[in-house]
DNA sequence: TGGACATCGCATAGGT
DNA sequence: ACCTATGCGT
DNA sequence: GTCCA
């Protein structure tokens, strides 16, 4: 038998880290979210070469790659480091503050606000910190203390024992709901970080009081649901785990009316290329697409009433697409 | 050369 | 008590 | 940081 073998792994997968690294940085210690996506946009490209960058011709004139990304790269091809990120690497109020922003609750104003003002060095520090608790809010606690958990992939496997569990208490609060599990899940992956499942019901005045009624069973009958990050008429964002031998899970948990399903059914499954390609056909074929409806663009850019959706095949046939 | 870079629900802080 | 801004995750 | 009007 042949030798297990990683899954193939992307040729230039540490340039892509590096790149990465220098997001991280730019969004959590230097709050720039736009230069964020910028280095994250650069890395997608190169993620899709295939084969091993060898020179700086490999990289030029792709798309998210200017000027600044490309001597970075040259750097890297020539030397096998980035200045930059070695810089940034050297900074320990830097490092800490990335540390911090592991935390779900915890962004880059309140990272910086802990390692500056607190002087805390690192998730150690802050999990014996005397004065933790008025230091973080309830979601920030819960992540504190879900932090190694909610770093580990879910199985496919275990998800689809979930699925089994939410469907059938859901149904059974109400057997006109309906319920999937969207996500990278529903796009086949192997793992995924989270659970999104996505509920509808063709009475609209029902919505609103449904989606307590939902969290309320799968927390106090089923203990499904063990903690609540957040919830309204909407959207509900916490915690669950199947049993007490597997960890605990995120889960988002949204309700549509039966009217915008279809569309928030497409937009949450994704990916996030998928998205964006369909909306700008959208825009090409003279439609607005996102999340709630599609709609059609008028001449002097009025929208119409959003168009009848009973289907993500119907959003499809709008579009001319297969 | 300078503005855009998605959008929005929910929790919380800050202000009146 | 109420309203608005900000942070966060998505 | 990159793109584009």
């Amino acid at each position: 038998m042949a030798a297990k073998r990683k899954l193939a792994e992307n040729p230039n997968s540490e340039l892509i880290d590096f790149l990465h690294e220098l997001a991280d940085y730019e969004k959590n210690v230097s709050r720039m979210i736009h230069k964020y996506n910028a280095y994250r946009k650069a890395a997608s490209s190169i993620a899709k070469i295939d084969h091993k960058i060898q020179s700086i011709t490999d990289i030029k004139g792709l798309e998210g790659i200017g000027k600044k990304i490309a001597a970075k790269i040259e750097q890297y091809l020539s030397t096998g480091k980035i200045k930059k990120l070695e810089t940034n690497r050297g900074d320990e109020t830097g490092a800490a503050i990335n540390q911090m922003t592991r935390v779900m609750g915890i962004g880059p104003a309140h990272a910086n606000k802990l390692v500056h003002q607190e002087k805390i060095k690192s998730i150690d520090e802050l999990r014996s910190h005397p004065k933790r608790d008025q230091l973080l809010n309830k979601t920030q606690l819960l992540g504190l203390n879900y932090l190694e958990e909610f770093e580990q992939k879910i199985p496919r496997d275990e998800i689809k024992q979930m699925e089994i569990i939410l469907l059938r208490e859901i149904t059974a609060i109400d057997n006109q709901l309906r319920a999937e599990i969207v996500g990278s899940y529903r796009r086949g992956a192997t793992a995924s970080s989270d659970i999104d499942v996505l509920v509808t019901h063709p009475t609209v005045a029902k919505l609103p009081s449904l989606l307590h009624k939902i969290v309320e069973t799968l927390t106090k009958q089923f203990h499904f649901i063990t903690d609540t990050i957040s919830v309204g008429d909407s959207k509900f964002m916490g915690v669950c785990q199947i049993d007490t031998s597997k960890l605990h899970r995120r889960i988002d948990i949204r309700v549509f009316p039966s009217e915008q399903y279809y569309c928030a059914l497409l937009y949450f499954t994704g990916n996030d290329q998928l998205n964006r390609h369909m909306r700008i056909v959208a825009q090409e074929q003279g439609y607005k697409l996102n999340e709630y409806s599609i709609q059609k663009v008028g001449s002097t850019g009025t929208l119409s009433k959003p168009l009848p959706v009973t289907s993500e095949r119907d959003i499809f046939d709008y579009l001319q697409m297969d």
